[in-house]
RNA sequence: GGGGGUGUAGCUCAGCUGGUUAGAGCGUCUGCCUGUCACGCAGAAGGUCGAGGGUUCGAGCCCCUUCACUCCCGCCA
């Protein structure tokens, strides 16, 4: 019978010693001495180091072999001497005296070198030639521990009674949020299927039809574009559907998971217990300057708006006499850098056009910087208070109307985290956001519309959506965050066609649009819907957590770039006239 | 849609103020080498300097156009 191993690359011990062995795995490395060859050879498992010398004829067939060709070998297990053992290689106390050799593929001379570090090679070239990639140890190495973390993901939701379901990839293209990737119809010209953006509508379709507690490991398609910590076209999401629960039972359910994943995948750092905080999206960004905190950072922003109001400091009480506001973040032990150091902190705030970054440095005996001069004794004390500074502190101000300086007040404390050192190492931190507006005004037309998802609950339901002004309504609505990065987004879902319809009314649609775009599940929740709620975790983002990765390419075996093409398999592409005729589409 | 960066040998890069025949490391090929493990030593081949146009006595280098890759903003209910 043929067998190509006995043994996997990785196996052998000293205890296989004597034994006749047959490996076959790829040419990792090759050391000819001219009369003694030694070939590492590599598989998933591992690499071996396999040995041959003149005496045996087939030295010359090893010794034509390029890297990266496909060969098996048979031989003996020896014993390394104790000089030439390598501690370094868990196969390193034995090696394989080959007997025979067969080569199985030989490979050309190689576009890219596979032993090579990641960053010594362009992204171009590693997803044109993919599949020599992903034979390299990390890359490897991420796409099993990707396994293994989507492994125990099911592990544990099928531990807490959760079942898997699988819903469709070609649906209906939806009226919200981002653009789809269409699929043309050949049965109905000019109608088209949409690649679902998350199973949204399915799932909750699911617990309308009774099923209780969903999950997929669900493939989400978006038409929009990358950034570092977000793949193009397609990701993977653990999503999520409960019946019967409240914001509060979804969190409890999903935090022990969150946690329990990243104590299995990342043993050595420390992790957020349950039950992890919650922050109002009102104060993460008054706070944070974001509604995606690092907790790590330990800075805080604090409105001190009350202290400049009426002060000498003309700016700054100008500001706030028109609708602005002051923030002020403490950083300790600062007052000994030197002024280049402050003056490098202001030509940040210059690079992003926001004026300049006023601060005050509390020393033992004066209170330092332009700022100080203008306040009186009252106010200083006062702005040590709110801020918790002291002697040898310097608090940064950020002053300015708006949304855009609220973000820049979150931009600046990250600077400051980093550039202080002060960011937590090894550590993953959670938090939860609730309280996100069910609202928001447009800038520019003043009109109502969602701010988030027109499917959540807005907090209140019926009574908050026909008593209060529309801008100050909450939705059941929340995201958990880690490290500074949204890793998961959910709500409680709005089951009661009255109040979707007066959602909508509120945001400018009439009820036949309500009917219009969201039929199927209108229908559905006029025949008995149990109140329900769900999240999804994005998955590839929590393994780029868990392997310390800094773009999400890194965990995903066959990512398209930035541009949303396949090097590698050069999609998109063009198509066949037959195969536009039959789809009903003409190419302008 | 907008902004930044990069593009030189198969790969990763250096190339000064515009000036001789464009370099290095790795890889490839040839020769030597029986204990290496990123083996070593000697040698060789390998270039449309992304493409097109311009300025100049002279362009890898300056200018214009364009393409590709990459990062960010917008976008991502």
């Amino acid at each position: 019978m043929h067998q190509y191993r006995t043994h996997t690359c990785g196996q052998l011990r000293k205890e296989n010693a004597e034994e006749i062995v047959k490996l076959s795995g790829w040419v990792h490395r090759k050391r000819d001495h001219g009369n003694l060859l030694f070939v590492d050879l590599r598989d998933n498992y591992g690499i071996t180091q396999c040995v041959i010398d003149t005496e045996n004829t087939q030295f010359s067939v090893l010794e034509k072999v390029r890297p990266e060709s496909v060969i098996t070998i048979t031989g003996r297990v020896i014993l390394r001497d104790a000089a030439t053992i390598n501690s370094k290689m868990p196969t390193g106390e034995i090696e394989v005296s080959v007997e025979t050799v067969e080569i199985l593929s030989m490979a050309d001379v190689l576009p890219m070198q596979v032993v090579a570090e990641s960053d010594e090679l362009s992204e171009e070239q590693r997803l044109t030639y993919r599949f020599l990639d992903l034979r390299r140890e990390k890359p490897h190495a991420n796409i099993l521990t990707r396994n293994k973390f989507i492994q125990s993901i099911r592990r544990r939701m099928w531990d807490a009674g959760f079942s898997e379901f699988q819903t469709p990839i070609l649906t209906a293209s939806s009226p919200e949020g981002a653009r789809d990737f269409l699929v043309p119809s050949r049965l109905h010209k000019g109608k088209f299927y949409a690649l679902p953006q998350a199973p949204q509508q399915f799932k909750q379709l699911l617990m309308v039809s009774g099923f209780d507690r969903y999950f997929q490991v669900a493939p989400c398609f978006r038409d929009e574009d990358a950034r570092a910590d977000r793949s193009p076209g397609e990701f993977y999401q653990l999503d999520i559907e409960m019946s019967f629960v409240t914001q509060d039972e979804i969190f409890a359910t999903v935090e022990p998971v969150i946690q329990g994943l990243f104590e299995e995948f990342a043993p050595t750092s420390a992790v957020s217990k349950a039950p992890f905080i919650q922050i109002p999206f009102m104060e993460s960004m008054l706070t944070y300057g974001t509604d995606k905190p690092d907790l790590r950072n330990p800075l805080l922003i604090k409105d001190v708006s009350e202290v400049f109001k009426g002060s000498d400091f003309g700016i700054f009480a100008n500001m706030v006499e028109q609708g602005g506001f002051v923030r002020g973040i403490k950083t300790p032990g600062t007052a000994s850098r030197p002024r280049s150091w402050f003056d490098k902190m202001n030509a940040f705030a210059v690079e992003k056009e926001m004026g300049g970054l006023g601060y005050i440095t509390f020393t033992e005996t004066e209170n330092k910087g332009p700022i100080a001069k203008k306040l009186d004794e009252a106010r200083i004390n006062r702005l040590k208070e709110i801020t918790g500074a002291g002697v040898n502190d310097t608090i940064f101000f950020i002053c300015g109307k708006g949304d855009k300086v609220v973000k820049f007040a979150g931009q600046v404390r990250t600077l400051l985290g980093n550039e202080l050192d002060l960011i937590e190492k090894n550590a993953f931190r959670f938090c939860w956001i609730t309280d996100f507006p069910f609202y928001e005004q447009n800038e520019e037309t003043g009109a109502i519309e969602f701010s988030h998802n027109p499917f959540s609950m807005p907090q209140g339901e019926m009574d908050a959506l026909l008593n209060k002004n529309p801008l100050e309504i909450k939705a059941y609505q929340f995201d958990m965050v880690c490290n500074g990065y949204e890793i998961l987004s959910g709500a409680i879902r709005n089951h009661s066609p009255e109040i979707m319809y007066k959602a909508f009314e509120i945001a400018g649609y009439g009820p036949e649009v309500v009917e219009a775009k969201f039929a199927g599940m209108l229908s559905a929740f006029k025949f008995g819907a149990p109140p329900h709620g769900g999240c999804a975790f994005g998955i590839d983002r929590l393994v780029m957590l868990i392997t310390d990765e800094e773009y999400i390419r890194e965990v995903i075996a066959f990512p398209l770039n930035q541009q949303g093409e396949d090097l590698l398999m050069k999609a998109p592409t063009e198509v066949s006239e037959k195969q536009l005729r039959e789809a009903h589409i003409k190419i302008r």
